[in-house]
DNA sequence: GTCATATGTACAATATATTGGACATAGATG
DNA sequence: CATCTATGTCCAATATATTGTACATATGAC
């Protein structure tokens, strides 16, 4: 996805961003490629690719899986990122946290983060409704698209979230273009207010409510959410508020806090 | 760790290769260092360690924390490892064995898995006894130190073993000498058996019982095990392996199956 | 003050990593 | 049969990444 961004062409790309780039290209695709068509899809060298892909099996980040000379991610990503999780100890309390939320609501409550410069899922739990809304776990969306997109950026000056959000990431998926000055204010609004809900822009039936969980440096380290029906959103607007700023300030500061030292 | 084997001086390492062995010590450290702290540690140039601490942090993979600049593994590991571990859906699975391990046994349940040429306890479950035995999750140990490293390497060749375990590894951490060819044999007896239990090698009040998940290639992929007391290990031999078996059957080709495609 | 250590930055030299392109094979298509 | 695509390997050329070294600053010892 950060082929978009390689300067000008006639450079070389660095083996390490472009073995990043190989592992990013695979989480999206959630699926065991052949080098070949990694190559292919992402737009680097073949001979590059493959250079990297045996460095990276060779070290365990990827592995052969699938058959026919497929790969995909390793034990070894598996490893480093446990030990992240659990350094940052934020599985237990967030689980408890949408736990809280999914009792009190019954709606969708989820977990999110920035990946980078977009938005990503990082837990969520289902609501209890006979029909179901829910999204892909770990999956990248524009930050524009979504209401905790808002507060993941609020601390950053407004030239800052211009450079940081790709141009194009304030096309919606319908087509109609969100004009950044209408993002920049949102997220100001969102920031003066610690919350942000609005009717979903990506499709026509859900209405999203999301509040910061704060980290060590005072900004917006996560976002909880509430993914709800338009009607029962809007009327119970208040009470899920409150259900979701309850449970927000059970995990301040955790999601940013070694367990030790 | 992998400095040792670095090829006869004067050679210039890659950059992928250090940069993974800087998240690897990161880990194998669980604390945040300064890029100074890790070059001097594992040995590489103090240039090379600071150029790729910033590389690796403007890609997401560590980050700033704990201060005075220094940076542990970042989020983007998190969410490539949650990707593997989506992937090869093995996490519910493998807590359900050990739940019932745990009911079964009152003893410490472990998952261990290879983590390159070493043995690492993937997920764990205390037993319920006063005083409960447990190791670290995540922790690299020499292979031969353990019951599951028997089964983990039985499938390659008697000279793949040797050349794939470090041969300081087989120095116990008494300080005794584990003769490589009794390790051997130990791997024979454990592969023809399908198991190994013995009074644990690194301490003195343990019995260690092994069995063998296996993955999709037939060879054990990981193992499941019981750590308990020297007398109640084997006073209970039978039916604690019976437990053993009937969990990993449970697991059986799990650990390496993709959940689609 | 001097000296030593810890930490981070800057830069040039050269060892080498990345890359384009040639080559080989297999399968599909017509 | 010829032709095309998909796949993987090999290799030389050169753009550049790694690294030694020098430099800058802060802190503490004495």
């Amino acid at each position: 996805m950060d082929a978009v961004q390689d300067e000008a062409a006639g450079k070389r790309a660095r083996g390490l961003d472009r073995a990043f780039e190989i592992l990013d290209f695979l989480r999206q695709k959630r699926q065991a490629l052949k080098p070949n068509e990694i190559a292919a899809q992402i737009g680097a060298p073949r001979s590059s690719v493959y250079e990297l892909v045996n460095l990276l099996l060779s070290n365990g980040i990827l592995e052969f899986t699938g058959g026919e000379g497929r790969v995909y991610l390793g034990r070894k990503l598996y490893f480093l990122g446990a030990a992240y999780e659990n350094h940052f100890d934020f599985t237990r309390e967030c689980e408890a946290a949408l736990e809280q939320l999914a009792d009190e609501t019954r709606e969708t409550a989820q977990f999110c983060m920035l990946d980078g410069n977009k938005y990503t899922v990082v837990r969520m739990r289902e609501g209890a409704r006979p029909f179901r809304i829910s999204t892909d776990i770990g999956q990248s969306v524009p930050i524009p698209w979504t209401a905790s997109g808002r507060l993941l950026v609020a601390h950053l000056s407004d030239q800052d979230i211009l450079n940081f959000i790709p141009p194009q990431d304030f096309r919606l998926p319908g087509g109609e273009w969100l004009e950044p000055q209408t993002f920049l204010a949102e997220v100001r609004q969102a920031e003066r207010e610690g919350l942000f809900t609005f009717n979903s822009i990506v499709d026509s039936f859900t209405h999203c409510f999301a509040v910061p969980v704060r980290g060590e440096e005072g900004h917006a380290a996560a976002t909880l959410c509430l993914v709800t029906p338009r009607d029962d959103g809007i009327a119970n607007r208040d009470r899920y508020l409150d259900c979701l700023k309850k449970a927000a300030a059970g995990l301040e500061h955790a999601p940013a806090r070694p367990r030790r030292g």
